[in-house]
DNA sequence: GTTATTGTATCGTCTGGTCAGTATAAAAGC
DNA sequence: GCTTTTATACTGACCAGACGATACAATAAC
């Protein structure tokens, strides 16, 4: 009748397990790969577990794009709460929370993208909270951003930067990577000259010109 | 024994047909939706001749990745060929092409990613000439302009605004898209400072600004 | 006559989804 | 404290349909 603290435990272990597979799957084999049948194997669990947690496909990858909007969100929100400086404190959360923070960057990177890859595949219109994410934090970017069009540009970036590693389209020199990160960082300071950025968190590949 | 020329254009008719038609059924109905079936049906042709032209799936998706490539890079040479001032131009051809010309913003917009999602659903391991493609514009882009961590960015912020809406994960409003296709070309001009453009080409929602 | 195309029939495999049933642990009865 | 009951997580076999691919005889275009 009440559901026990150890079945409670039991079933969020197994379902975590699930979506855990099921980002490894995309990440590993494509979005074709993603069948009931792998990741129940992938999981370690029957398939007919892996259909009693999610009814369907379209809930398996809705569930997938739910935990990947929680988790940029909880980053999002780390990096506000432990910055200081209000100038322009959104737009650098959002800089950091996709390319400093996990787990956007550490070892589950390549995990990440697989929830919208599976939607983007299965069912596009269950991208809806992603889509609705973006404008929350677009919204937050232009309203703390002294320079809403730049601020933009700077965001437009990092997704840039971060598509095209995720999806595998592009790769970049690691120091052109880390200078490009620091160089928008400066900005978010207010350091307005893009091309003399005047203090770099790392070493930026410097050609001090100008015109 | 050999191929009449009337011939081979009526080959080459029904190929781009079929290409046609793989795209603009990934765009309507998705990447599950591209069978040989659905596309052979979309081309008004029959299946057979879809598998006569196309070995396999892999050759399908393999030769939508070819002229996806093949596209962008006219449509870059094309906006070099039509540049008058040397500097920069390698990166305001990237911006060009990719927001400005056809056929990457018109009509077709919704189908030319259509390759990049087939290739990335069905053999992410055929993205391989995308990937040498952006690495031959990322060399150039570094190497005609003054600043080649600022063309970097300028290149990455074309690439997320393509991204977020080509993949529908994000919708920018059209004035400040503007806005930002503005400013970025301004840079490529040497207007080195992000937060005061000097010459727009169209109207900036400007709120000039400064700290 | 050569090549592109059609149409259909067929194959083996995989897929999403159903279902009847099992295992397990808490709860209730006594 | 022991058994009985109940709720629930989980299993594995199964189905109908769709898929990629093959084969091939007939036809159309040039």
């Amino acid at each position: 009748m009440i559901k026990s603290k150890s079945t409670d435990k039991r079933l969020h272990r197994t379902r975590t397990r699930l979506l855990d597979a099921a980002e490894e799957i995309v990440a590993r084999d494509g979005v074709l790969a993603l069948t009931f049948d792998r990741v129940a194997e992938q999981a370690g669990v029957a398939k007919g577990t892996a259909l009693y947690h999610f009814d369907c496909k379209e809930a398996l990858t809705s569930a997938m794009i739910e935990r990947f909007v929680e988790r940029f969100d909880t980053a999002w929100a780390d990096q506000i709460s432990t910055d200081t400086e209000p100038r322009g404190r959104a737009i650098r959360a959002y800089i950091n929370a996709t390319h400093r923070g996990e787990p956007f960057t550490g070892r589950h990177f390549d995990h990440v993208n697989g929830a919208i890859t599976a939607a983007l595949a299965n069912s596009p219109e269950r991208l809806r909270p992603v889509q609705d994410q973006g404008v929350r934090h677009q919204k937050a970017i232009e309203q703390d951003a002294a320079d809403p069009v730049l601020a933009t540009i700077i965001r437009m970036a990092v997704d840039g930067l971060w598509f095209a590693e995720s999806f595998n389209l592009m790769r970049y020199a690691p120091a052109l990577k880390a200078a490009v990160i620091d160089r928008l960082t400066g900005w978010t300071f207010g350091n307005a000259d893009p091309a003399t950025p005047s203090k770099p968190a790392t070493k930026t590949t410097s050609n001090g010109r100008s015109e």
